[in-house]
DNA sequence: AAAAAAC
């Protein structure tokens, strides 16, 4: 098996991974590091989980260690999408370049330009950047990309998603078309084609399959859920996601939760502290400082509890997340992928758990559609009591979420259901619609990705046989809370622990990453 | 319908 030391990468490189305790690279990783050390362009289409992160940064350490940048002029330049997801990066390339004399810098929004603007003037071999800070620091004029060699590009659909292409082709432009490209996309949109064909130069094309999804390493479930009447269910569902982690017991020592709106952030994460939780809100509304904090509280393991807008949904890397709760069904069901993928990294196990109320049924069938799979339908711990448990959730409500408007258009009886006909209808509806996948919907994109969903399933139909799956299904749920009775998740339970060998240089997950953002600052 | 990112 191919190691990092077979790879050609500096001695200091390797070293610095040494010590990491990993000797294996990833697919990515080997299939990337490669063509970059020769100094070919790369194409990488992978997800974050996969060792991405060091597929670009061993080779780039080990390309700049010689020669020195010059003011103003950095030698290297990466483009990430988010603030913290740059973050990680330096922390990244602090830990791998630890035993050379680079020097980096991190321009993110958010923080001052002073600190920023020293550095670029001292002269930095690596540049780390959000894009709109970049484009910012140059057209203030200080900072110049002609003696760019290497410019990576991470994350290049969420850079689409966030409407980055034309920032970046603007990035693109400013730097020499002699330097080398890497470029890493999770999947490789009509729009994220033409980029890479106009900025690319015979790349190296490197795939690996989807990480998360085909991740046997988490257990994935829903619990199909309705409130008793429409004004009661924003705190029933609370109260439900309450439940679903106590129902966890220590299975659960630390979780991401997913709101898909800021606002509910703030209100899941004050409800949750208000039941005596130790949970804290994530989002872009909070300046960034509240956020690297909240984060490295949560790395440190301060925090158990981190609730979240998709900012952390993708490329965060914190080991050892053994939960990820969806509180609620993500709108793009790509981001479902990426949501559970906090958890389940390097080998460990993970479980992810969603709440699909009524209105979210539409987005639950293209999330099933795009992983391809059942998600396993967990019975709701509210169970019959129902209207206890409904009870129990009117002290909770903090005041922010108290409704604002009274509109209260009544729905049809047809709603007043009980939620478990609504899940079977959600399950029955969902296959019937299976089969239009093959409809020429409109010749957008989204679908680009079909082709390439190499995972090793075929295209089994899934009505093939659907009654015996749901009957399947069903049985596994009630083991499961059967089990749950004791505290424990199954037989398998008591090796949760031993079995969590970790492999791969996944992402970031070696130790330093744990360090916090403060103890990493240094340099 | 919402999230992210520049001031």
């Amino acid at each position: 098996m191919t190691k990092f030391s077979d790879l050609n990468l500096s001695d200091k490189v390797l070293k610095a991974v040494a010590e990491t305790g990993y000797d294996t690279p990833t697919p990515i990783q080997v299939g990337a590091i490669v063509p970059a050390l020769e100094g070919r362009d790369v194409l990488g289409i992978a997800q974050t989980g996969t060792g991405k992160t060091a597929a670009f940064t061993l080779p780039m350490i080990t390309l700049l260690g010689r020669g020195r940048a010059r003011a103003r002029m950095p030698r290297s330049l990466v483009l990430a999408p988010t603030r913290e997801l740059a973050a990680q990066v330096a922390a990244n390339f602090d830990a791998y370049a630890k035993y050379t004399k680079l020097s980096k810098a991190l321009l993110i929004g958010g923080t001052s330009f002073k600190d920023q603007d020293k550095l670029i003037d001292k002269g930095v071999d690596v540049l780390i950047a959000t894009p709109g800070r970049l484009l910012d620091h140059l057209e203030r004029g200080k900072l110049i990309l002609t003696d760019v060699k290497v410019m990576v590009v991470d994350e290049a659909d969420r850079m689409l998603d966030m409407g980055f292409i034309p920032d970046i082709e603007e990035i693109f432009k400013r730097t020499p078309f002699t330097r080398q490209t890497l470029f890493f996309s999770a999947t490789m949109a009509p729009e994220i084609e033409r980029i890479t064909n106009t900025f690319l130069s015979n790349p190296a094309k490197i795939e690996v399959a989807r990480a998360a999804t085909t991740n046997t390493n988490i257990k994935q479930g829903v619990v199909m859920f309705k409130g008793s009447s429409k004004p009661k269910e924003p705190a029933e569902k609370r109260d439900l996601l309450r439940q679903l982690i106590v129902a966890e017991g220590d299975a659960c020592t630390n979780a991401i939760i997913f709101c898909n709106r800021k606002s509910d952030v703030d209100i899941v994460s004050k409800s949750l502290n208000k039941h005596g939780f130790n949970a804290a809100p994530i989002h872009g509304d909070l300046d960034q400082s509240h956020r690297t904090r909240t984060l490295e509280q949560f790395r440190d393991n301060e925090l158990k509890i981190l609730v979240a807008s998709d900012v952390a949904a993708r490329g965060l890397d914190i080991p050892a997340v053994t939960h990820v709760f969806n509180f609620d069904v993500p709108s793009h069901a790509e981001d479902y992928v990426h949501r559970i993928g906090r958890t389940g990294r390097a080998g460990r196990k993970g479980t992810a758990i969603m709440i699909c109320t009524s209105r979210d049924e539409k987005n639950f069938a293209d999330v099933e559609s795009l992983v391809n799979e059942q998600i396993p339908r967990l019975d709701s711990p509210m169970g019959k009591a129902a209207p206890a448990a409904a009870a129990a959730a009117t002290d909770d409500a903090p005041k922010t979420e108290r409704p604002k408007r009274t509109r209260t258009r009544r729905k049809p009886a047809a709603d007043d259901k009980p939620a478990a006909d609504t899940a079977q209808q959600a399950a029955a509806q969902q296959q019937q619609e299976q089969p239009k996948d093959e409809a020429p919907r409109e010749a957008k994109p989204r679908r680009e990705r079909a082709p390439r969903q190499q995972t090793p399933r075929e295209d089994t139909p899934r009505e093939a046989a659907p009654q015996q799956q749901r009957n399947d299904n069903q049985r596994d749920n009630n083991q499961r809370d059967n089990n749950r009775g004791r505290g424990g998740r199954g037989n398998n339970n008591n090796n949760r622990h031993n079995d969590n060998k970790v492999v791969g240089l996944g992402d970031d997950t070696p130790a330093f990453i744990a360090l916090s953002f403060a103890d990493r600052a240094k340099v």
